[in-house]
DNA sequence: CTAACACTTAGAGTTAACTCCAAGTCAATA
DNA sequence: TATTGACTTGGAGTTAACTCTAAGTGTTAG
């Protein structure tokens, strides 16, 4: 695949797929003789790998600790999987905070919507007594 | 009360406070005589809220937005609803996102568990036959 | 009264994560 | 074969949201 069919069927930009290559979230990614990126199914998973965690808040940083590790093999796996705890507790704890914000802004809309139904029809009793 | 103390009750930096009255996050708070700031319970409320917000990752763009709307009076309510209402959505829809890479997460750990733990079986039966 | 320390401002600096640019190369088509 | 358009690289620029600095002022303990 070429970078432009990943980017189409992942949904990044090319500047981000070299970006996230360049900085080694995507390891071993091969070229054609021309020097011009060639996918495979298998860089396709750790692309989707990498989009997933960044889209839940993953920083970059601990992703390419855990490529690293990866890369040296079987006897990072329990280091590899700490990190993958550690991040997570964190996105556990974020979705906490967020589940309160929302809860909040729900009653914050309710409490919008009946103060302008009240405004409407108080304005309407006023309209109406003035007939 | 003073900005220190703010600061310790709600665990945000003097720099953060400044910042968001700085740029409109934060209206109307009064000085003493000499300038310093001088925070009311419902500036407190106010701060409190916006970090709410900010913890969940509502920008400040639109939190700025939303006060300025607010300093404008009740001509603007239906405007306001209608920014909260687009910031629950977007919360929403990040809580989704969340979710399932918090699932993925659990599937690759669970897996990793099983993997260490079979790798150290291996381990151990070899050790065993060459005793 | 003065030393020490918190507070003030405007504005510069930092950080994360892209995103864009310039200059050049490669592949396909008219 | 020439041109068009996607690709390459290294490096510079951008954005959001702080965070820090410098230079100065106010407040309080000894």
């Amino acid at each position: 695949m070429t970078i432009a069919e990943v980017c189409k069927k992942v949904g990044l930009t090319p500047d981000t797929l070299r970006y996230y290559e360049r900085i080694g979230l995507i390891p071993n990614v091969s070229r054609t003789a021309g020097g011009i990126r060639s996918y495979t199914e298998y860089d396709c998973g750790w692309i989707e790998f990498i989009k997933c965690m960044r889209g839940a808040g993953v920083q970059v940083e601990a992703l390419i600790e855990y490529v690293k590790l990866f890369q040296q093999g079987d006897s990072t796996a329990s280091e590899r999987k700490q990190i993958l705890i550690r991040e997570r507790d964190r996105i556990a704890e974020q979705l906490l905070e967020m589940q309160n914000t929302l809860e909040r802004l729900n009653f914050k809309i309710e409490k919008y919507e009946t103060d302008l139904r009240n405004a409407e029809k108080e304005l309407q009793s006023i309209t109406n007594s003035k007939e």
